[in-house]
RNA sequence: GUGGGUGUAGCUCAACCUGGUUAGAGCAUCUGACUGUGGAUCAGAGGGUUGCGGGUUCAAUUCCCGUCACCCACCCCA
């Protein structure tokens, strides 16, 4: 083939390649999640890559709107609808009926809206999918990527949520991190601030947002951008002293209950954080594995009650977790509101994170044993002695390679990463005997054929 | 959507600021030392239109402009 024929192989932007050695180490922390979603009594689902349009649209706030994956409309409808004269930003809503799925959370209220005879509530299910946003990516951040979600749907008890952050810190422990923080707040302890400050109740989450980079821009940079957010002075003052809360759990929601005695929902939001803490308080979850921050805020539109986030202190990659209660999504698509709670764990932030603290070991592959074969005449004794460990469990390679040296075929084994290679030549035949050769430690030892299971078993142990 | 950075061998990078022989190194790959045995060592080999297009110049990897790609930060998020 010449080339100037060959096509450039480029991958879009945000996007990955798995190869085998990294497949591993997903799956090995893929596993570990699931498990611990099984343990806690939950069952898989999963649903299309795409949906309607209109089933995802309007659920992520105006910044999510724009970073949903659109596809185009095909055939006759996609005719029909290029006559337009002009093209302006809704019309992408003409031009697409379909669009890839932008989390896990909007499709699962839609499951349990479509089927309601055949799902019993509470409904506890998790799921690990795929999702894909046109954001522009950046350091823990794809186009697409990997969540996985746990929810229950059906229970308004604060336990549920109190199960949600057992299982957040669970997989977060049991993958090996050490230092982790999950921070728990309240969507309606923040719309008692806004309401206590004199902010216009539509505008709460836009400035919930910004009080939830106190951490990070203090609070001069909090001041600034509300006033370029064109928010009163006398709201800003109101607001200050609320930022300053600091303490326990308890004294910090003694202190917010005084200046929120006047808000309804905000009081609501207080003996929810009360109830849930005195969970956490009573369980086994470290204390310093999570913390009441009254100013974590969730972008996304739809949480209604407690909500989380957990992240590291090193290496700085974001949240690794995210969720919360949503009481009111399910209604969009019902009719009547059905509780709803749960959390995502985001696979792709954990592994980046894990990779850089050195938390995931390299595995080149998970082959046990490589049987060389010697020459066209030993060919069978391999087969044989192959089937023979495998009917035992082991996983069990047969060399294919072109170069068939027995140089190159421990090479292969070496480079691949296989512990165990044997070596059945005629010598071996002629006496029923077979060399184990262990790569790790450099020793091999002629056995007789039969102890040959039990030595395998032995070493890989 | 806004701002910044980087593009040189399969990978990580050097040479660029201050233009000047055949653009180097490590790792990786291949060959041999090694006729029934990997890693280590030694000897050798292959591999480049310096992202692409244009400009300046006797001369461009180097300077300038454009463009594309990737990375980082902001916004937002897992």
């Amino acid at each position: 083939m010449k080339k100037e024929k060959i096509i450039k192989p480029t991958l879009p932007k945000g996007t990955r390649d798995f190869l085998p050695a990294q497949m591993l180490k997903r799956e090995k922390v893929l596993n570990l999640i699931k498990s611990v979603f099984e343990k806690f009594g939950y069952d898989p689902l999963e649903t299309p890559a795409f949906e309607n349009l209109e089933v995802l649209s309007g659920k992520y706030g105006e910044e999510g709107e724009r970073l949903i994956f659109k596809i185009l409309k095909r055939g006759e409808e996609l005719k029909e609808a290029l006559k337009q004269k002009s093209f302006s930003e809704e019309s992408t809503q003409q031009l697409s009926d379909l669009a890839l799925r932008y989390d896990l959370t909007v499709p699962l209220c839609r499951v349990i809206a479509m089927y309601p005879n055949e799902i019993k509530l509470p409904f506890k299910r998790y799921q690990i999918q795929p999702v894909w946003r046109a954001d522009r990516p950046q350091k823990g951040r794809y186009r697409e990527f990997y969540q996985c979600d746990v929810d229950i749907v059906g229970s308004s008890s604060i336990l549920a949520d109190f199960e949600i952050l057992q299982i957040t810190n669970e997989i977060l422990a049991q993958l090996g991190f050490t230092k982790f923080l999950i921070k728990i707040n309240n969507r309606k302890i923040l719309t008692g601030i806004v309401e206590y400050c004199g902010i216009e109740p539509g505008r709460g989450n836009e400035i919930s947002i910004i009080l939830d980079k106190l951490e990070k821009i203090g609070k001069g940079g909090i001041k600034k951008e509300l006033q370029e957010k064109k928010i009163s002075s006398k709201v800003t003052d109101k607001l200050l002293p609320v930022l300053e809360i600091q303490g326990s759990y308890q004294q910090i929601l003694e202190k917010l209950r005084n200046y929120l005695k006047d808000s309804k929902i905000g009081i609501e939001g207080i003996k929810e954080t009360e109830e849930l803490f005195s969970y956490l308080e009573k369980s086994e979850i470290p204390k310093e594995n999570y913390k009441l921050d009254l100013f974590l805020a969730r972008g996304l539109e739809y949480y209604t009650g407690p909500i989380f986030e957990s992240v590291v202190e090193s290496p700085p990659i974001g949240s690794l977790t995210g969720g919360g209660r949503y009481d009111k999504l399910i209604g969009i698509f019902l009719g009547r509101d059905i509780p709803a709670t749960g959390t995502t764990i985001g696979i792709e932030r954990i592994i980046d994170a894990m990779t850089e603290l050195s938390l995931l070991p390299e595995v080149k592959t998970k082959t046990e044993v490589l049987v060389t074969i010697f020459n066209p005449e030993t060919k069978l004794n391999s087969l044989q002695i192959a089937e023979k460990l495998r009917r035992s469990g082991f996983k069990t390679e047969i060399y294919f390679g072109e170069k068939d040296g027995l140089r190159d075929q421990i090479g292969y084994a070496n480079s691949k990463g296989i512990p165990l290679v044997i070596i059945i030549g005629p010598e071996e035949i002629k006496q029923n005997k077979i060399v184990i050769k262990n790569l790790k430690s450099g020793t091999q030892e002629s056995i007789s054929a039969d102890e040959l299971v039990d030595k395998v078993r032995e070493i890989l142990a």
